[in-house]
DNA sequence: TAATTTGCCTAACATACGTTAGGTAATTTC
DNA sequence: GAAATTACCTAACGTATGTTAGGCAAATTA
């Protein structure tokens, strides 16, 4: 698919209102009505509705996987795996936000086929996160009795960024992602007491 | 609505398939399928699909504020009052799974008027748990820097255990609220280097 | 026992949906 | 300049949807 292609086009539109609306909820000719043409001639450039579904959300996945790998190929302690892993998380994520939103909530309604190969990509990303957890109790780093739960709650707290990050807001990408390593390194409480 | 009313058998049929399928995927014959009735019989009971998912998301809302209030009522410390209100959030969620993840995600299905009152109810709920991070900054318990950072992110990993909780796996609720606040407060880090 | 209510039914409605068929004008390729 | 391709159009299809109208038998109430 390339760059800025009309398929592109009806994708990103598609994203907007798949955020706004859900999947269920967007028609092709809310679709098609946003860029101002007929539904019946956005099958002159996709083949269906669940295929730009399938579009948007392998692109991020694809995306996300292949940070996860580069990450656990650099010469890198744990923690410095961590931040760097959530940094490109974060900026992944923020870089897109409609794609990201229906990435993270509309994958359920991929078709059975597609639901699999999905859930599985999804499954390898855990377990490249997990793996900087277990390097990390290695080294001596970190502690997690339940890396598993870890890693979802780690993960959980990363990907609810697209519920209210504001690319006018105060914080930029980088920001944020310092600021939550920081959280998931440390947690609340007080290091010092005073 | 009392106990064990039809409408009441109504609500969690549909709140299963909500969960499954989605708030628009999920059809009034399919709820009335899944209870071994016809679609038109459901209107002796419930005023329409909507008002279905207003009984589910206000339930969870009405139940989660109550318990925030109650616990910022008590006379105890930050750290004992945000255990308490993790666990409490922790076990009203667990305690009814497909109620939650409707709850949590399909909230955006509201009609204008409703979506308004129930945004509004999850601000005074994220403000109750503001209350508990400002209360533990005073008492020198807590260190966040940016508070409505920091509640977003513990909310959003407690809400994450829709997402995988089992009732039949191997952490019970408890354990989970007491897992979860340990991480919150004290992070990955080792505290003590080897 | 008569009157009322409850809980369901069948049938139908209007509307919205994803998608296909077939056509037409403009643009690109040879 | 002819041929092919591109990007859109109108019209229509079959199906699914939420909901209403009207009825009927069983259970409840008086």
């Amino acid at each position: 698919m390339q760059n800025g292609s009309r398929k592109e086009q009806i994708t990103h539109a598609a994203a907007k209102l798949f955020k706004e609306k859900g999947f269920g909820a967007a028609s092709m000719r809310d679709i098609a009505g946003s860029m101002g043409i007929e539904a019946a001639s956005l099958y002159s450039h996709i083949k269906s509705k669940d295929e730009i579904l399938e579009i948007i959300c392998f692109s991020m996945a694809d995306r996300l996987l292949k940070s996860i790998d580069e990450v656990n190929d650099i010469y890198f302690n744990a923690a410095e795996k961590l931040q760097l892993a959530i940094k490109n998380h974060v900026r992944i994520i923020t870089g897109d936000l409609n794609a990201s939103s229906v990435f993270l909530r509309e994958w359920r309604h991929l078709t059975k086929a597609k639901l699999r190969k999905f859930v599985d990509m999804r499954n390898r990303y855990e377990a490249g996160f997990m793996q900087i957890l277990v390097n990390g109790e290695n080294e001596n780093v970190f502690e997690a009795t339940d890396k598993k739960f870890a890693v979802l709650t780690i993960l959980s707290a990363v990907n609810w960024i697209t519920e209210w990050y504001d690319p006018k807001g105060k914080m930029n990408p980088d920001e944020i992602s310092n600021h939550l390593t920081e959280f998931i390194m440390n947690g609340l409480r007080v290091k010092s007491p005073a």
